[in-house]
DNA sequence: TAGATTGTTAATCGATTAACAATC
DNA sequence: TAGATTGTTAATCGATTAACAATC
């Protein structure tokens, strides 16, 4: 699947949670649509590969879609991950509610500072990153959470992977070199930036020619 | 420009970077193709749309594109910037370095936490959210970044564009509704790791059903 | 020179839109 | 019933690849 259809799922999941709050109990394809800046067409097709069916005139109902589109991307499962690095970002991490939204159950957190190891954040003890493979490979995780500078990112993911982690979320900007059949999902915050400054840089490139008529 | 387009500039920027700290001074299309999963036809158009020019046998020289690339996305410039909500992941922002590689420049911080206000983080006063109307008109500032929960964004986001922002990086995950103009630029961690376990899923999919030979 | 690699045009492929009969 | 909206096929559009003459 592409990557832009992923994000219309996800997108649409948004959209569909924001609806059910305001009490709605089915929604069109033309009202997705308008929301994800594509036509009612291309979102019956995604909604038809998924096997979803509407009612004409009354269009899909939303308990359903919600269902569908979270076993697709299998967020109602709760896959054990660790987390590895508790500065800033590992924390803000931790503390937030994603892990449980996006189908994963964070199970264990390490650092190799000893001023970190013994407290805990959240409730979760933060363990000694020494003993992670022992502890990784006895607990069966297979995913992990890298929120690293890019200088360690690397020798902490080759560690990750001989203990049996095989999906790697990656906060550090380096590209890590993983054995085949191993995934990596970067989560590159600067490129995030550098959107927004090529979006602003275009913008006001677009004013200074004056729009068109 | 499709954003597909505009991650592949990023990832060529980040290749060159590596590519240039190896001691190379040229780098052909299809070096570059490889590593993006793309073919060397596709990196040439890139370029050519640039009005990047390689040399036969030698490719391109990576400082000239380097320089191109950046000014494409503006970020050798310094853009003000504020942020807004100093908790562990503001914390975290602030001490990255992707502000000024991004073309921004980190210029004040913002909360409403009495315990924090008037403290510093790498050497910038966290300023009072009561006043954030007033020095964000006085300094001219244009963007901002919101680290904040989804249920304070749109109240701050409100705020900041009668003041004067007009782009917006937006960590929480809410649609933020701005005025036609206003550039908003979501960071969705959620989306990142939702998208990790799709590909989880999948590739067990895979496995589970056996590899085509 | 020979040949590796560019720059660019034409061909292909896949995603998106358009269209419309089916239907609740 | 009438008509709004689906499900699906055909048409369009744009991105990617293929091809190849130009050239360093």
């Amino acid at each position: 699947m592409h990557r832009e259809t992923l994000q219309r799922y996800m997108n649409y999941l948004l959209l569909l949670t924001k609806l059910k709050s305001e009490g709605r109990a089915t929604v069109t394809s033309d009202e997705l649509a308008v929301r994800e800046g594509v036509t009612g067409s291309r979102v019956r097709q995604d909604l038809s590969a998924l096997r979803i069916l509407g009612k004409p005139r009354q269009g899909y109902r939303i308990a359903d879609l919600e269902i569908l589109i979270s076993s697709m991307l299998d967020i109602l499962s709760a896959k054990p991950v660790a987390l590895v690095g508790i500065g800033n970002l590992g924390r803000a991490l931790v503390l937030s509610d994603i892990w449980s939204h996006a189908g994963f159950d964070l199970v264990a957190l390490f650092d190799n500072d000893p001023a970190l190891i013994g407290t805990s954040v959240a409730g979760l003890p933060v363990r000694d990153a020494a003993i992670m493979e022992r502890f990784i490979q006895e607990q069966g995780i297979e995913s992990a959470c890298l929120a690293l500078p890019a200088d360690k990112a690397q020798a902490v993911a080759d560690r990750l992977v001989d203990a049996g982690v095989r999906a790697l979320w990656n906060f550090a900007l380096i590209d890590l070199d993983v054995p085949a059949g191993i995934i990596v999902e970067n989560q590159r915050l600067e490129q995030g930036l550098m959107a927004l400054s090529f979006r602003i840089a275009k913008r006001n490139q677009d004013i200074a020619r004056g729009p068109q008529d």
